[in-house]
DNA sequence: CTGAAAGCGCTTACAG
DNA sequence: CTGAAAGCGCTTACAG
């Protein structure tokens, strides 16, 4: 390990002074064309890197986000998680990440430690238990600090802050609707991420479908801890179940699976749609009808978002006062059509 | 936002210097306890948190460790990150990650960025075209400029680093043994990630086994822009494959799915076995046998093995040279039996 | 026990 | 066109 290669250094080399290696590599006019050009190329000879943090530090601002997620297994989350990197990478941001692992005081912890002055600015999906208690004074502490803050996906509206989602309760009617209108006459809806804000605006969503087709609305929760099968087989049974709204891709799968091992046909004895487009769905057999929930568009949003923001304070350094209003991204979605329902009305296939 | 409290700051309020209040912050036994409980209470109250960028810059190091990864959708990489998070976050470290999508050119800006002081050490592992060109330049840079890097997973012996894997030759010939203990005849080996160390390795592992049991190997590639059922099933016919060894988790399902459809039974007329433990293998219908890679042990023990690196760079702050030599981490693993194989000759199903 | 000073590595008004 | 100085927010020898 060779000593670290500083302005300083290079200014006793060139018998320059520091400000003048400053300035020319960072392309002043004020310093001749000629003095620039021999001291870039002596940076360049010998590898000086400038130092992220003494430049972080004097300029107050780390060109880094930080991001939370409260897990990031589900493909939904990963696939977000892909769009923020990418977008984020490409305005030349870099991301800091912690997972939450749905608990209110991890995605505390996480969010303390991104108010050190680290980070820029904060994407956030929220915490089951966030959600379920909504105890929200560890966000509000952020947005009040001031630092720039959007949600995505699991949002509040309590919070004042910029949010993207898709309209969970909108795509959760119409994936309801079609399964009426394709025969099936008794629905339930499944979830085993209850208690979070998408998780109620499918429900929702589902219980207005059913109401309009004048069938009464059954809701199933699994808990992550509960045998799976044992809970679904009897109610698909007592229930005369032939049609099945999962709330998440995983749910959807297990239910394929658990009704196919007992002898359903599917989509011929029990249609299925899930939410998020990921692989599982994909190459399941039959493969899976799902609500596409644009993960990777909702996080390439969130990073536009949020560094539209900060280019915002950046401009109007003092009146922060008259920052805009709070943008709601809302994201247009469609069904992905595939084996596990019948007549898909929308053409796709796949 | 108001204005951010800093040492200054609450000197100012208290009528100390500045120095007296980082050390009693900071818990100096030079300061009376009365002072002490004094100027932590005044922090408390006015919600001082330090500028990580500022005790950074002095104290040269971040407490953050930058990850790279080739991808990040794939099942084992996800839960590497999900290991990497989770350890580091315990031991009280922050993790930027950057996914190189395969690309030399993408890990090599990536590591680029990590030069300028922002990450205490590195975890990486290799891009496809890495591997398959060799090129090793902007690695070894990372090594000479004495960030400590280690690798996982996909690792070279060409690099003078830390490297955490599995032993994937051993586990593929077992894998491939035991499918021919089982009754198979024909086996195959499947990869869609052909070119990396761990496909080498494993189709190494089935090439052994193949030559043991005096079968000749047949190695199918398929590119991710190829037909994958088109290429797939001519070769299943005409080899009378009856055995699949799959260099990773989704060319085992859509081998499966493929097969299925054209009226294979598994494992009846044909056994699979995949490499990571993910959901995809573990709810698939019938379920994947694979092999366990590990991971987010992988990733839990790259972060421990950095850490204990960087410890040891503190310790003797001069003699560099006498570093340890780099330590091989290689993982013991099994193969987990489930429903695409048959005689589990190990207990586990599910 | 407290404080003045130097320094981490930069940038940028301000002089000359 | 170049340089001395101040400052970003901290920590830590060193004086007193």
């Amino acid at each position: 390990m060779e000593q670290k290669v500083t302005l300083k250094k290079l200014a006793g080399l060139l018998n320059l002074s520091i400000s003048t290696v400053s300035k020319s590599l960072n392309d002043s006019p004020e310093i001749s064309a000629q003095t620039r050009s021999r001291v870039k190329q002596l940076a360049l000879l010998n590898n000086y890197i400038p130092n992220g943090m003494a430049q972080s530090l004097k300029a107050n601002k780390t060109k880094t986000i930080g991001v939370i997620i409260p897990n990031i297994l589900p493909s939904f989350f990963t696939k977000a998680l892909y769009g923020i990197e990418s977008t984020a990478g490409k305005a030349g941001y870099r991301i800091i990440i912690c997972i939450s692992n749905e608990s209110t005081q991890k995605e505390a912890e996480s969010l303390k430690t991104f108010l050190n002055g680290r980070v820029d600015g904060i994407i956030l999906s929220l915490a089951k238990e966030t959600q379920q208690t909504n105890k929200l004074d560890h966000l509000n502490r952020i947005i009040d600090y001031g630092i720039p803050l959007v949600l995505f996906d699991r949002i509040s509206n309590e919070l004042r802050c910029d949010s993207i989602s898709i309209d969970d309760h909108k795509i959760a009617e119409k994936a309801t609707d079609e399964m009426h209108e394709s025969g099936c006459r008794n629905i339930i809806y499944l979830s085993t991420i209850f208690d979070t804000s998408v998780d109620l605006q499918r429900q929702n969503g589902y219980a207005m479908s059913q109401a309009k087709h004048r069938a009464k609305p059954f809701v199933l929760h699994i808990r992550d801890d509960e045998a799976f099968e044992e809970k679904l087989l009897p109610v698909l049974a007592e229930k005369s179940v032939d049609g099945i709204l999962a709330a998440d891709e995983l749910s959807a799968i297990r239910s394929m699976r658990a009704a196919i091992k007992h002898g359903y046909k599917i989509p011929e004895d029990l249609s299925v749609i899930g939410f998020t487009n990921g692989f599982m769905g994909e190459h399941f057999l039959p493969s899976l009808s799902t609500v596409n929930q644009h993960a990777e568009e909702q996080g390439k949003l969130a990073v536009e978002t949020l560094i539209s923001r900060l280019q915002m304070d950046n401009d109007k350094t003092l009146d922060i006062k008259n920052n805009p209003d709070p943008v709601q991204h809302i994201l247009e979605t469609l069904i992905i059509h595939r084996e596990s329902t019948r007549h898909p009305l929308a053409g796709l296939s796949r």
